[in-house]
DNA sequence: GAGTGGTCTAGACCACGAG
DNA sequence: TCGTGGTCTAGACCACTCA
């Protein structure tokens, strides 16, 4: 059989090579609906049967590509209700690790402080990072993070102007106290995994005098990795914080 | 259809409440053959069309137990020659975060030195993390790594007895220098999956005197509880080096 | 070539959520 | 009550590994 679209319109293209598994040419073109904005946080998708007969393959071949986008945490199923594009709530991760807290033990949402956005030629590594040439474009953004009256964490963020121009345009109180809203409210650009690597190093003089910490005190830095929902690099940044009461948890499988 | 073994014998029967799915059932199962040592790392499991007439149900429901277990790593598929059991490789994890190398840069395997191996009555939240009540008998181990020539990791282990009294009555030579693969060899017992929570603090005055820290400095404290292929706890452990120089890589979805 | 997992199909029936 | 996802079945054919 080569087309089982049973009588109505034929099926809609799939993205990627022709020699790749169905489901997961399924799986990019669902991906890419999401990174392109087409469908955004809280759409429902078409119900599987809906969209098996949409892409002319079998219900079994729906549900595999489903499943895995459920697994990556770019969607979500609700038995009874649908399945719904997902916003993963990344911006806030930092600051649960670094343990500080109100008087009464809540959160804390820290101020956030736009020292400096600029437009500079990308280092080699942070080029690299970002999928980009060395020396190209990139917009750099310098943010505090404030809680309890003091800076508490320094942020060094770079990102590649073709999406982002929008963050040096408008702003610091369009762009408001949280980046990944930002970036999807005002350049349509939606985080959806992230990879960091957490290391422990000597603080230097300048973080030192931000942070208020002794000379030999040590700090902890997060460097961070941003990708939509392609996969695609679109943000790197790297945190440091005093890295006395720093805490983190993983689980292994 | 209420029995669909085809002429031949009746289904082994499954583990797990009667209202569980089958698949989770069957994962339950096998985990539960990898947990007794009924199948140990290395072993093929029977194929899938194998295991589909042994359990009495269909293909498609192994092939989604097998998924599972496939995701949570307790096996491999390896296409064209079968399943087959795996073996986690956890004990020199630790090592790697706290970056030191040879001189050519390889990763260095760190003599290991138990220090004392007791019984005592188990701590309140030991005793909670290993299932435990409260007073209860548990081996506590002591064990220095070291390299450089130096101690670099502390280690406190606490271990229920029921399943682990050889690693008391063994020599340390008996034991070797890798604690899971004695686990595996000795006990019987395979550690599947670990959970750790990182911690940077200060520097106990033991601690920094065994790890050669000066006071005030800062060490790294790793809590971890492992687990085995049914999901049991059957170790914990809290680990201390010196926090500089300390790196960790983690991705989330 | 025999046996394995990998992909894909085409359904049936159940459980859940919302109107 | 209807539409959704959740489970389960029963096969076909392909791709890979190894003797």
């Amino acid at each position: 059989m080569t087309n089982r679209s049973t009588g109505s319109n034929p099926p809609a293209p799939l993205e990627g090579d022709a020699h790749l598994p169905l489901y997961r040419r399924l799986y990019q073109t669902i991906a890419g609906r999401i990174t392109s904005g087409d469908w955004r946080p809280g759409d429902a998708l078409p119900a599987e049967l809906d969209l098996a007969r949409l892409y002319g393959v079998a219900p079994g071949t729906v549900r595999k590509a489903i499943d895995e986008l459920v697994d990556d945490g770019l969607i979500e199923r609700r038995h009874g209700s649908g399945t719904f594009i997902r916003r993963p709530n990344f911006d806030n991760m930092m600051v649960r690790f670094l343990l500080y807290r109100d008087p009464e033990g809540r959160e804390i949402m820290p101020a956030s402080h736009i020292i400096s956005r600029e437009i500079v030629p990308a280092p080699a590594a942070i080029a690299q990072h970002l999928g980009m040439a060395e020396g190209e474009d990139v917009i750099r953004m310098v943010r505090h993070r404030h809680w309890e009256g003091a800076a508490r964490l320094l942020e060094d963020i770079y990102l590649p102007p073709a999406r982002f121009r929008p963050m040096i345009e408008h702003s610091p109180e369009e762009i408001g106290p949280l980046l990944y809203p930002a970036y999807e409210r005002l350049c349509g650009q939606l985080v959806c995994f992230i990879e960091e690597e957490i290391t422990i190093l000597d603080a230097t003089p300048e973080d030192a005098a931000l942070l208020g910490l002794k000379d030999g005190d040590l700090v902890v830095a997060i460097e961070r990795i941003a990708k939509n929902a392609s996969g695609q690099p679109i943000e790197w940044r790297i945190s440091r914080g005093e890295a006395r009461r720093f805490r983190y948890r993983i689980s292994v499988g």
